[in-house]
DNA sequence: AATATTATGTATCGACCGTTACAGAATTCA
DNA sequence: TGAATTCTGTAACGGTCGATACATAATATT
């Protein structure tokens, strides 16, 4: 029984968080967030809250948007070691193909994230495990598919397989070249019983 | 012929590093650098000039007294693939001992660094790339010493360790537990024929 | 001792920060 | 139609930002 809004949320939250991607939380300001979506700061803070608050829905945007909605789709339609070296390959075509090499916002903002935001942190952790979980669940499941030998322990391969993926978001930031990425997940998938041609 | 410096400048670059390594550049205000090394600001900008080049003094302060002494260090006293070794293991001990889980100031620095900054971006690929040559040069004399195996290729393994290195040290930041950094560190060991026990 | 030169401390500059008060515009329900 | 409610835009708040002007203190050279 009021004025309704007249931008899309969707939208909205999409050109904040590739503000906030780009830039990073400190260095973007509350105006430049007005003007990449085209509204004004009181609309802004009368539709999210705060500055935290928009950056928190911001980045559960594209978390959904990006991360979970590749890993629920590659978990579905492919064999499990499939899945895990589309992942892979998903993540470095995009790397390549971002000319301002952004990286990963979610890596980003966990190096930015302060030792006084501790909530912030914690909720980053848990994204980030569920990345472990993903690879997890795929080694298990290609395990009973017999795509993946039982030599190596899903928990030390699944680890193992984060740290790579999280080197590559940082690789993709600063030093984003197509033969290091590849070597690197070669090497990586290699060493958890996933390659290709075997 | 002047007034001398009252201040000594090696401890006050450590104090800036500690101080961008643990809030980041955007975060860490000038005043807030005045208060951790006990001096004014214009004693800051009359020795370093401006933010920007305090923060690259103190970048490279930070990379000389660990980065390359590390290296340095281990790659004199060590066999190559036990200096690898000792490499990774250093920086899990070093991660799990820091309570602010400050991560790598390297890192956190190179996911910081704006599309707008191209010459830092530039100076923080150079040092990371310096660490995949030493894990090349590493596995490179490991092979010829017979320790690595000539099956897989340096440049993909060095491109590989590097990955890892680089995930260890966002994992520092947000998932630091023991148990996930050996795992990984582990398998990726395995993967480029390094390993202790063989 | 006089002078030149550099370091330090105070105080402040204009700019920008996150945030909000307030008034007007737009819509729904009675 | 009118009242209630929500959204939008302007303008501004106090605070902090990076940076510096200026006076003073301290040293080296002559």
């Amino acid at each position: 029984m009021a004025r309704p809004r007249e931008f899309d949320e969707q939208k909205t939250l999409q050109a904040v968080a590739e503000a906030f991607w780009t830039r990073g939380y400190e260095a973007t300001s509350t105006r430049d967030l007005a003007q990449r979506t085209g509204l004004t700061v009181t609309s802004l803070y009368n539709a999210f809250g705060d500055k935290q608050a928009l950056f928190q829905r911001a980045l559960q945007h594209y978390l959904d948007a990006t991360l979970r909605e590749r890993i629920d789709r590659l978990e579905q339609t492919l064999a499990p070691s499939e899945a895990v070296a589309a992942f892979f390959n998903e993540v470095i075509e995009r790397s390549l193909s971002d000319r301002q090499q952004r990286g990963c916002f979610l890596v980003n903002s966990a190096l930015e994230a302060t030792p006084d935001a501790p909530e912030l942190r914690a909720a980053i952790a848990t994204e980030i495990d569920a990345i472990r979980a993903f690879f997890r669940r795929c080694l298990l499941a290609g395990r009973r598919t017999g795509e993946v030998p039982s030599t190596v322990s899903a928990a030390d391969a699944s680890a193992h397989l984060l740290a790579v993926l999280l080197g590559l978001r940082v690789m993709a930031r600063i030093n984003a070249d197509r033969a290091s990425m590849t070597a690197a997940v070669a090497t990586a998938l290699k060493a958890a019983g996933i390659s290709k041609h075997r």
